[in-house]
DNA sequence: TAGACGTGGAC
DNA sequence: TGTCCAAGTCT
């Protein structure tokens, strides 16, 4: 059960409001998606891109994708298969793939824009109570509570004593970020993005930077003693993992602009065939290569071929070969 | 609601 | 080295 939450009164509130305000000014990173001139688009694409990716691996790709596709009805104009190829190595690559799909939805339904209120955006692919938010917020300067993993986090450890929050989101952590934005809309932009950078850049998971923190003494986890956190990590396996072959799969049919023969993938053992130009070759070969390393039962590449073909990830030209859709 | 879903950097 | 983690979404 988690401990009673106090809400702060509303003179410490304000304070909280100040004092992460201007930690914020002073300590933001000036990153291209916050610029003022930013549309509604770049920052879609950015937040689809940042989901469970750090802002370091994700700016390089956010600016060449926003130089081909300028637009949603670029984006549409393409084929999926180009999307997750551009994508390259941020991971999860259905997301380009839902990217993809609203770009399509929005053009269809939504005259090209990208919709500013957060229902209509909950109706397209990929997008969550969070991005909806998100976008909301951050490309219309609408007064939402935005509810990310940093933003609990701060919230539990500022407000609730905790030192993580739990596995999933509850209906009295929105009840709170609800209860902590400012009521005055450009403050409660502000608040949301300034708390978001906190939780991403001193108030962090692992070795949160208590000394910077401009709230340290408000803190209630700190004030408690710094109790350890209630729920173990999950662990994420990997190794032999079909997400593991999934990836290495994947990989492979990113390096390749042709159609890949389905057996070279199900057997890797099998010798590469050349591929292009003698560049994407090379990168084919270390494809398969890669792939041929895990050592992956055959059994174990069938189902996960089997699994990228039923989400779209990938699609047959032919019987025998397989390519990005 | 718990589990699946990529990838690479930090400790 | 292995574990943990990152602006989540979907089923």
């Amino acid at each position: 059960m988690p401990a009673p939450t106090a809400l702060p009164d509303p003179a410490t509130l304000s304070q909280l409001h100040e004092r992460i305000g201007a930690w914020f000014r002073a300590h933001a990173r000036d990153l291209p998606w916050r610029a003022p001139e930013r549309t509604p688009w770049e920052v879609m694409v950015s937040e689809f891109m940042l989901q469970q990716t750090p802002v370091n691996r994700v700016l390089p790709v956010w600016r060449e994708w926003l130089r081909r596709w300028p637009t949603p009805a670029a984006l549409a104009a393409e084929s999926p298969g180009e999307a997750v190829r551009a994508w390259g190595r941020l991971g999860y690559p259905r997301r380009a793939l839902r990217l993809h799909a609203a770009a399509a939805a929005i053009v269809a339904e939504h005259d090209g824009e990208v919709p500013a209120d957060r229902e209509t955006l909950l109706g397209l692919p990929g997008i969550g109570a969070y991005t909806a938010a998100a976008i909301s917020v951050f490309a219309f300067g609408h007064r939402e509570t935005v509810v990310d993993t940093n933003i609990r986090r701060v919230q539990a450890r500022l407000i609730s004593g905790r030192a993580l929050p739990g596995r999933g989101m509850t209906a009295a952590e929105m009840r709170l970020a609800e209860a902590l934005l400012p009521r005055d809309r450009e403050d409660s932009v502000r608040w949301n993005i300034a708390v978001m950078e906190l939780g991403a850049l001193v108030c962090t998971a692992r070795s949160p930077r208590c000394e910077e923190c401009p709230v340290l003494a408000d803190c209630a986890w700190v004030a408690a003693g710094r109790p350890e956190p209630e729920v173990a990590p999950k662990g994420q396996a990997w190794h032999g993992t079909d997400r593991q072959a999934r990836g290495a799969l994947m990989a492979v049919l990113r390096a390749a602009s042709a159609p890949v023969p389905r057996a070279l993938l199900l057997d890797p053992r099998l010798p590469e065939q050349a591929h292009g130009s003698a560049a994407e070759a090379d990168d084919v070969v270390r494809a398969v290569r890669a792939l041929r390393r895990l050592e992956a039962p055959p059994e174990q590449l069938r189902r996960c071929l089997e699994g990228l073909l039923t989400d779209g990830l990938a699609a047959e030209p032919t019987p025998e070969t397989v390519a990005l859709p």
